[in-house]
DNA sequence: TTTGGAGGTAAATAATATTTACTCATTTGA
DNA sequence: TCAAATGAGTAAATATTATTTACCTCCAAA
């Protein structure tokens, strides 16, 4: 085995670094591989050299933030037992994880669902993985009796998942701020219960 | 007055209905100029007469969609008593109007919400109308005591919002079918009653 | 009758993404 | 130990696409 396999090469790390670093302010679309380059210190071409083009790189990007994601969920729910409070949790790092990771957030919220290849990526594997998670509560909680079982646990996941979406919308969009603790709370009582008194 | 005042010329609407047929089955992005302008059968210099760019053209015809769904909405509404009854109609006209315009549902769901203009547009602007008018409901349900006072109505609004959206995301990436009824009925149920046992 | 504006076009230009052909340095295996 | 191979990186050409410019034509109204 050669020395350098399992390096990364630093010119990959800065182009990495530099397209984490402009989507803190900007949009995807805006960017350019010239914009990348530049931040980067590199040149153009070797951007085309690891990735397939700028939107491979944006899937790449997202795809190490997600793998950090799932380290901690995995993490996070070690040593919590019940449906409820597993779904608790995975509630509350989801918002936490949206709220201090603003790049993130944005791809995910904003920038790759609207290209095919988004839906082939390893990335969107992950976004699989972690809904996979979430739906094995989803019917851990059924099958214990904690949640109802006359609604089907897709119909669940969707509300969670887009219940979570749209609350940390506007903050990815608007960079509002809002209290993790609180949204988290709010939101898991809202699923939890229903809006009616 | 000029009698051609309040007419809209065939080229430009030729140009909104190939953007329409275009986005039937292909991204925005994959989308050119010189696309829209063969199959509108019209010069690329003609879409810039009216509209800004290739993205002002996308917010338009989202526009036109999202003028016709509030009128519906508006009818919708009459002569439903309660806050529940609304919510459970409101509910059910979203979700008729996915899955019913497929071209509506990609454009909202997947393509605007990448580019900061859309937050400026005419069609964002509908989008907050219809926004308060949810709010309305939600306020005249805490107000009457049918829902519960202690969630902030954003944040109800949020999860009414979300549920829905994202219960039509799959429709409008893969296609998949789903029937606007038994949607409605579980997500209605469910933000109402809660998905706890 | 003429003039000004609206609908429309063709072709030039500008902005960007992507490809190609090439160094240079390091490693490897004979 | 030394040619061949490989990997990092570059510079410049090319291709694609969005956008702008300058123009034409027709017709309503003054």
């Amino acid at each position: 085995m050669k020395k350098t396999d399992l390096l990364i090469p630093p010119g990959k790390l800065k182009i990495i670094e530099a397209m984490r670093t402009l989507l803190e302010e900007r949009t995807f679309e805006s960017l350019t591989i010239s914009d990348i380059a530049v931040t980067a210190g590199v040149t153009e071409g070797l951007i085309y050299k690891y990735f397939k083009d700028k939107r491979d790189l944006l899937h790449h990007v997202l795809k190490e933030h997600y793998e950090h994601f799932l380290v901690q969920i995995d993490r996070d729910l070690q040593g919590i037992d019940g449906a409820v409070n597993k779904l608790r949790k995975i509630i509350w790092s989801s918002i936490e994880r949206y709220a201090n990771h603003r790049v993130f957030a944005r791809i995910i919220l904003l920038e790759v669902r609207n290209s095919e290849e988004y839906f082939n990526s390893e990335a969107y594997g992950l976004v699989k993985q972690f809904n996979r998670i979430l739906l094995d509560i989803i019917k851990e909680g059924i099958a214990g009796g904690e949640f109802r079982d006359d609604l089907p646990p897709a119909y669940i996941r969707n509300a969670i998942f887009g219940t979570i979406e749209h609350s940390c919308l506007n903050r990815a969009i608007f960079n509002e701020p809002v209290s993790t603790n609180e949204a988290a709370r709010i939101i898991t009582d809202l699923l939890l219960n229903g809006i009616k008194r």
